[in-house]
DNA sequence: GATTGCGGGTGTC
DNA sequence: GACACCCGCAATC
C-alpha cells in the first residue's frame, strides 16, 4: 500500500505512539500475535487475543515499572549460555532463557551448562541504545497495543514452554518418558551415536521436530484461537510499511506461492512441546510474520538467510495456506529448498570465549551468526534457542531457488534424525 | 517454585 | 522529568 494512498484512518493506524493520549480505535483488522517482535515494530491485537492479554513473548522479558499503570513496560533480560561456548551434536549451541525472577535468575546462573557442565553466564540485552530492548502493552478499547523499541543483540532464547519441558524433564526422568511417549509414542527417538538420551537430546527432539510459524505455534501453545482473520496488509504495512500483500484468510489471494514459500521459509517459530506437537492439523492461517520478519530484513539490509531470525520451517509451504498436499509429492517441494551443505557434526568447546567481557562476546556471536548456515526448511542457528548449528565455515547465500535441492535423508541426518524419526516428523506434519 | 503485575523507592542524566 | 533499575508484595500458574 503506498503511503500517499492511504486514507486518514489507515495512517492514523501507521502512526501511533503508544505513548499517545488517544490510540487508533478504527482499527479494521488486528495483527496475529507476534512471539518474537524485534526491532522497532508496533502491533495492535484483539483484546480478545489470549497472548496479547497476557502480554507473553518468546524474548525472556523481565516487568519493568515506568510508573505508568496505563502502560505495562518490560524489558529483555538476554540470554544464558555456556560461558565456554561449547557446541552439543551438529554444533548446536546453548541458548538458555533466562529466569525472569531476579532470584531464580542467580539460581539459575550458579548451574552449569547442561552440555558441558561449563559455567552458564548471562548475555544481557543491549539492543536499545546499551539497554535491554523494552517492550510496551497498552490495553485500550478493543485493542491491545504493542510496541517494542530496540533490535535484540543476542541471540534467542529457549521459549517459555522449552524452558519449562526441558525442566520438567529434567527434574522427572518419568516425565521424559512421558514426554518421549507423547511423540506419538514414537521409538525413533533415539540419541545421536555417543549420546546418552538426555533432556538436551529430548529438547532437540522437542525443538527441532516441527517448525511452525509464530502465528501457527502461537495458537496452539494453549492460546484462544483467533476467532477471525486477525492480519491484513494494512498491519503487515503497519509495521514494515510494505504492501501489496495478499489476505491469509483468503487463499484466493494473489500471493505468489513460490516466492510465499521463499519468505515463509525465513520465519522463526516453532512448535516447542510434545503437547504442541500432537496437536491436531490446524488449517493454519500462517506467513504474516515470516513475511514480516523477511521483509524486515530486507528492509534492514540483512540477509535473513544469514540472520539470526532467520526461519525453518518443515511444511511443504507450496501448499500454503490451506491445501495438504498428497503424500506423493512433498518430497520435492519439502526440502528442496536448501541450498547448502549439512554442516559437520561437532561436539567441542572453544577456549577462545571462557568468560570475556560482554564486549567480546558480543563481537564472537555477531561473527557466528554472520557465518551461521541455515536450511530454509530446517531451523536457523537463532531459531533452536537452546541448540544451535554451524559450520567452521562462513558461507553466502541467495534466496533458495528451486533448483537448489536436498537430499530428505540427508536433511534428516543434518537434523540428527533417522529414516524412522523422518517418519515421526511427518507424521508430525499434518500438512504433508 | 516460578511468573507476573504492581508500586514504592533510588540514582543518573 | 524521563529513564533504568532495585526491591517487596500479592496473585497466579
Amino acid at each position: 500500500m503506498e503511503p500517499g494512498n492511504l486514507g486518514a484512518e489507515d495512517k492514523e493506524t501507521l502512526s501511533w505512539d503508544i505513548n499517545d493520549m488517544k490510540l487508533p480505535q478504527n482499527v479494521k483488522k488486528t495483527d496475529w500475535f507476534q512471539e518474537w517482535p524485534d526491532a522497532y515494530e508496533k502491533h495492535i491485537y484483539s483484546s480478545e487475543d489470549r497472548s496479547a492479554q497476557r502480554h507473553l513473548s518468546s524474548w525472556a522479558m523481565r516487568n519493568t515499572n515506568n510508573h505508568n499503570s496505563r502502560i505495562l513496560k518490560k524489558s529483555c533480560l538476554g540470554v544464558v549460555v555456556c560461558s565456554r561456548d561449547c557446541s552439543a551434536a551438529e554444533g548446536r549451541k546453548v541458548y538458555l532463557r533466562p529466569a525472569i525472577c531476579d532470584k531464580a535468575r542467580q539460581k539459575q546462573q550458579r548451574k552449569r551448562c547442561p552440555n558441558c557442565d561449563g559455567p552458564l553466564k548471562l548475555i544481557p540485552c543491549r539492543g536499545h541504545g546499551g539497554f535491554p530492548v523494552t517492550n510496551f502493552w497498552r490495553h485500550d478499547g478493543r485493542f491491545i497495543f504493542f510496541q517494542s523499541k530496540g533490535e535484540h543483540d543476542h541471540p534467542k532464547p529457549e521459549t517459555k514452554l522449552e524452558a519449562e519441558a526441558r525442566r520438567a524433564v529434567k527434574k522427572t526422568p518419568a516425565a521424559s518418558s512421558s514426554v518421549c511417549s507423547k511423540l506419538k509414542q514414537s521409538p525413533q527417538i533415539k540419541p545421536l551415536p555417543g549420546e546418552t538420551p538426555s533432556w538436551e537430546s529430548l529438547t532437540w527432539s522437542l525443538q527441532e521436530g516441527v517448525q511452525l510459524p509464530d502465528s501457527y505455534s502461537a495458537h496452539l501453545l494453549g492460546h484462544a484461537p483467533q476467532q477471525k482473520a486477525p492480519n491484513d496488509g494494512a498491519s503487515f504495512s503497519r509495521s514494515y510499511g510494505l504492501g501489496g500483500v495478499a489476505d491469509p484468510a483468503d487463499p484466493t489471494s494473489t500471493v505468489d506461492p513460490l516466492q510465499l514459500h521463499e519468505k515463509c521459509s525465513l520465519s522463526d517459530s516453532r512448535v516447542s512441546s510434545s503437547e504442541d506437537l500432537l496437536q491436531p492439523s490446524v488449517s493454519g492461517v500462517f506467513g504474516y510474520s515470516d513475511l514480516q520478519t523477511w521483509n524486515k530484513n530486507m528492509a534492514l539490509g540483512r540477509n535473513p538467510l544469514n540472520d539470526s531470525g532467520g526461519p525453518n520451517y518443515f511444511f511443504p509451504l507450496t501448499s500454503w495456506p490451506y491445501d495438504c498436499p498428497s503424500s506423493q509429492n512433498t518430497s520435492e517441494p519439502f526440502f528442496q529448498q536448501i541450498p547448502l551443505e549439512p554442516p559437520a557434526a561437532k561436539m567441542s568447546c572453544h577456549s577462545l570465549w571462557p568468560n570475556q567481557e560482554g564486549d567480546l562476546y558480543e563481537e564472537k556471536v555477531r561473527v557466528d551468526f554472520n557465518n551461521y548456515c541455515s536450511p530454509p526448511t530446517c531451523y536457523s542457528p537463532q531459531e533452536d534457542p537452546f541448540l544451535l548449528p554451524y559450520t567452521s565455515q562462513p558461507h553466502q547465500y541467495s534466496l533458495p531457488s528451486k533448483s537448489n535441492k536436498w537430499d530428505f535423508d540427508e536433511e534428516m541426518r543434518y537434523l540428527g534424525l533417522d529414516h524412522c524419526n523422518n517418519e515421526m516428523l511427518l507424521n508430525l506434519c499434518p500438512l504433508r
